[in-house]
DNA sequence: CCTACCGATCGGTAGG
DNA sequence: CCTACCGATCGGTAGG
């Protein structure tokens, strides 16, 4: 009778579409994403996909917003309850390793891939890419300035020296997970971080 | 009149098609390749472009064969003049910064999309770029063990984990170019490379 | 949300 | 190396 029940249900469905989807590219691409692909997985015909979304392009871009939360959900979160500085720095790392261990998207870290797909292209696809990889570093960054001003790291460090070498253990994990099923690399990453971070019992 | 101007010219129309494909396909990835799209760039038919290779599949396993050409030119043989161990390790890095920085391929490290791309699927284009990095890892880890030979690395490293660690650097500046041309990311990479190499001046 | 359809393009083949 | 063609699939639209 009201309105309710319906757009609830759209809203549900967009859900599941998007659930799909993030699986799906994390493993495909975002362009591997097909509308008629979907439609099949999903039982439904692709207009009634793509009338979620207006365009493939659009539903990308919702796919890396939903992606977005779940690395807040298993990342961010997860290290926000530690003390800023060294402690919420050390459990970013923690957590980052872990979400990357335990295979949270099926092909690896989502962004990553997001990035190598979209990087020598334009388009409001590589913008949201650059955009979450900002906000990550960003806190990164923020969290090592504060460990540096605790004394937790020595007073000439550089803020971003430090995260660039973290995110670059964290991408050499991910390729060894994904190329090679490496199962050692998740300690060779934690043996990296802390060496970095200067915690010798991690 | 003999057959040979024939095959010299099929051989070099191999070549030509195979340097349009590296470029484009370090860029737009190896899926990105289509026949048709080659065709018209290149002035030919499609089945003009197919029939050098047969397969999509066998043309994309050309391609990673003349990326690697490029990258033993531009990397291993610029390392090879240089004393095994810590001098060629040295040099190692160093090229492969320099070919980053450089742009030899123009989307960036051609294996490390390719790795991205494929890693999730089965196949010889996996089991190739598979193959490529096994091989890359094991020339680092020849060096690195001979630098502890040497004395030039403590005693107790493990050459794995040196070689998962520089590897992490070399994502992390190929990520920074490319995603957002961080033209400071040569000098960050060469820096966390000689931290990690004990080299205080690299 | 559906059916029915659009033009474009995909990898690949037949035959020359 | 070419033309001509195959069935399949692409993103997207019209109309309901």
């Amino acid at each position: 009778m009201s309105p309710r029940r319906s757009v609830a249900d759209a809203l549900g469905t967009r859900a599941t579409i998007l659930d799909r989807c993030v699986g799906l590219a994390s493993t495909e691409g975002l362009e591997g994403l097909t509308i008629g692909r979907l439609a099949t997985e999903l039982g439904m015909s692709k207009s009634g996909v793509l009338g979620h979304f207006g365009s493939k392009e659009a539903l990308q871009l919702a796919v890396l917003d939903r992606a977005g939360q779940v690395f807040r959900a298993e990342v961010w979160e997860r290290a926000l309850p530690e003390l800023p500085g060294m402690p919420r720095l050390r459990a970013l790392c923690d957590a980052s390793i872990s979400y990357l261990e335990r295979g949270v998207f099926p092909g690896g870290c989502f962004f990553t891939a997001a990035a190598h797909e979209f990087d020598g292209r334009k388009g409001a696809v590589r913008d949201a890419v650059r955009a979450r990889f900002d906000a990550w570093r960003g806190r990164l960054r923020k969290e090592t300035q504060r460990a540096v001003d605790a004394g937790d790291l020595p007073g000439d460090t550089d803020p971003d020296q430090v995260v660039f070498e973290l995110l670059g253990m964290l991408m050499a994990l991910n390729h060894a997970l994904q190329l090679h099923r490496d199962d050692r690399a998740p300690a060779r990453a934690r043996r990296a971080v802390a060496t970095r971070l200067g915690l010798a019992g991690f």
